[in-house]
DNA sequence: CTGGATCCATGATGATACTG
DNA sequence: CAGTATCATCATGGATCCAG
C-alpha cells in the first residue's frame, strides 16, 4: 500500500500546500493538466520517467486531497483525469514557477532530454509577454513543428497562443522544437550560428520584425540568452 | 556524499525550477529567509523536524543553485544563510503557495504541531487583505502572544503587520498562537465557542468591529471559516 | 553553545515484468 | 488502456557524536 503522508508537522499554510503537491511530480501532474484532461497513458508519456506505480500513487493522492477527479464511464475504456476547482487554483503556482523558471533555471536542452512542443510555447508566450515589445501591430504567426503547429497571436495588447496552423499568418517559422530550445537558451553569439535550423516565410518586413524580436542576426540584439533578459542577468545553472 | 540530483528530464522551465527548489525542505527554507536572514540554529528551530544532515544538504544545494548565500565572518561564531537576489524571487511562488494553502488545505492545528506566531501573522495579513474589509477608517491593532507581540495596521487601503507592541493601538488583542489558529480555522459555532481564549481591550465601537470582522459573536457572521471564506466553499482535509 | 558529521533505519521512488 | 506486483535503490528521519 501507499504511505502517501509528507509531513512537516507545522501550523503554516505553505507547509499545509506542500503535504499535498509538494511531491516529486505531483506539480507536474497539475502542469499538464491544466492545458486539458488527460487519461493514465497521456501523462505517462508526458512526464516521462515517471514509473507506472509513481503515477498511480499520485494520481490517488492527489484525488484525495480534492486536486484531481478520476472520470470513468462505464462502457468506456479510458479514464480521464481533469482538475478539480480547487485543484485548477493551482494555476498561480505553477505559473509562479514557470516565470522564475525561465528567469532563472533555462540552459540548453540535454542529450535525452523531453522537448515537449506544449511547454515550449507556453514558455514562449509568457516571454513574449512579459517583453511586451511593441509591434507595428495585430500579429500571427504560425510556428510549425513536424508533429504540430501552432499560432501565435498577437492582438495590439497581448499574446496568446493555440494549436493548429495560423490562417493568413504574417510569418510561417518551420523548424524542430529542439532546435527552437536551444536557440532561445543560448546567447546571442551562438544564437545567430543556429539561424540555420530555422526556415521563415512570409513578407520581408515581418519576417525582419521576427528576426529583430528574437535577436537572430548579429550586431543588433543585446548579448544575452531570450528568456533571461526578462529582466536582470541571466543565471548559470551548474549540475 | 550528497547526491543532490532531483532530475525529470523534461526541458521545461518548470521542471527545471523543481529540480531547484522542489524538494521536502527547499522552499520552506526560502520561506523562512523571505522574513529575514537566519542562522543554522534558527532554522533547525523554525523548520522543527529537520535533521542537521538534511538541513546541511539543502543549504548547500540551495547555495550552488544561486537561491542563497552563506555570509560567515572570520571573528564572528554564526553563519547567516541570506537569499540571494535570484532567491528573493520566488517570493511569487511562496505566496502563490500561501494564498492556495489559506484557501484549501488549512485546518486546525494538531497535537504536537509547531505554531509559528510570525507564520500567523503573516497569514493573517493576507487573510485581512483580500478579505478588503471596509473600515471605519486607518486602524491599528496589538495582537499581543505571550512570546512576542504584533502590529497590525491598516492605512486605509491595505493591512500590514510589524513586529512589536503598537503604539495606541485602537484594540489589543491577548491570545496565544495556538488559540488564534484554532479560531482561525474552524466554523463559526466552534469560534463563538472559542472567544473566551481571547481578551480584547479597547474602545467598545473598536473591539465591536474587530468582533464583527472576525464572526467572534453568534448571528452575524456567515457560517464559514475564516481562512476559506476567501472567495468560495471550504475544502475539506483528510489524511 | 553553534555548526555540523556519522551511522543506521525506514520510507519513497525507480526499473522491469506482467495482467484485467 | 490502465493499471499491479516485485524487487532494487535512493533520499530522508532519528539518534548520537564531535570540533571550534
Amino acid at each position: 500500500m501507499s504511505k502517501i503522508a509528507v509531513k512537516y508537522h507545522h501550523f503554516c499554510p505553505i507547509a499545509l500546500a506542500l503535504e499535498n503537491i509538494g511531491d516529486k511530480w505531483s506539480l507536474l501532474i497539475v502542469r499538464d493538466l491544466l492545458d486539458k484532461p488527460q487519461r493514465f497513458t497521456d501523462l505517462m508519456v508526458s512526464l516521462g520517467k515517471i514509473t507506472p506505480r509513481g503515477l498511480t500513487l499520485r494520481l490517488r493522492e492527489l484525488e484525495t486531497a480534492g486536486i484531481i477527479e478520476r472520470d470513468s464511464q462505464q462502457g468506456r475504456r479510458e479514464v480521464w483525469y481533469c482538475l478539480t476547482p480547487a485543484g485548477s487554483e493551482l494555476l498561480p503556482v505553477i505559473d509562479a514557477l514557470l516565470n522564475w523558471g525561465l528567469r532563472h533555471a533555462m540552459r540548453p536542452p540535454m542529450p535525452g532530454e523531453m522537448v515537449n512542443p506544449e511547454l515550449i510555447m507556453r514558455g514562449l508566450t509568457r516571454t513574449l509577454n512579459i517583453r511586451t515589445k511593441s509591434l507595428s501591430g495585430p500579429t500571427r504567426w504560425s510556428m510549425e513543428f513536424p508533429q504540430a503547429a501552432f499560432t501565435i497571436s498577437y492582438d495590439g495588447k497581448h499574446w496568446s497562443t493555440s494549436q493548429g496552423t495560423a490562417q493568413n499568418p504574417d510569418v510561417i517559422i518551420e523548424t524542430t522544437p529542439e532546435s527552437w530550445a536551444k536557440i532561445s537558451t543560448v546567447g546571442r553569439t551562438e544564437r545567430h550560428q543556429l539561424t540555420k535550423s530555422i526556415h521563415l516565410s512570409g513578407e520581408p518586413e515581418r519576417i525582419e520584425e521576427f528576426i529583430a524580436i528574437f535577436g537572430l542576426r548579429a550586431g543588433k540584439a543585446a548579448d544575452q540568452k531570450l528568456d533571461s533578459s526578462l529582466k536582470t542577468k541571466p543565471t548559470k545553472n551548474n549540475h
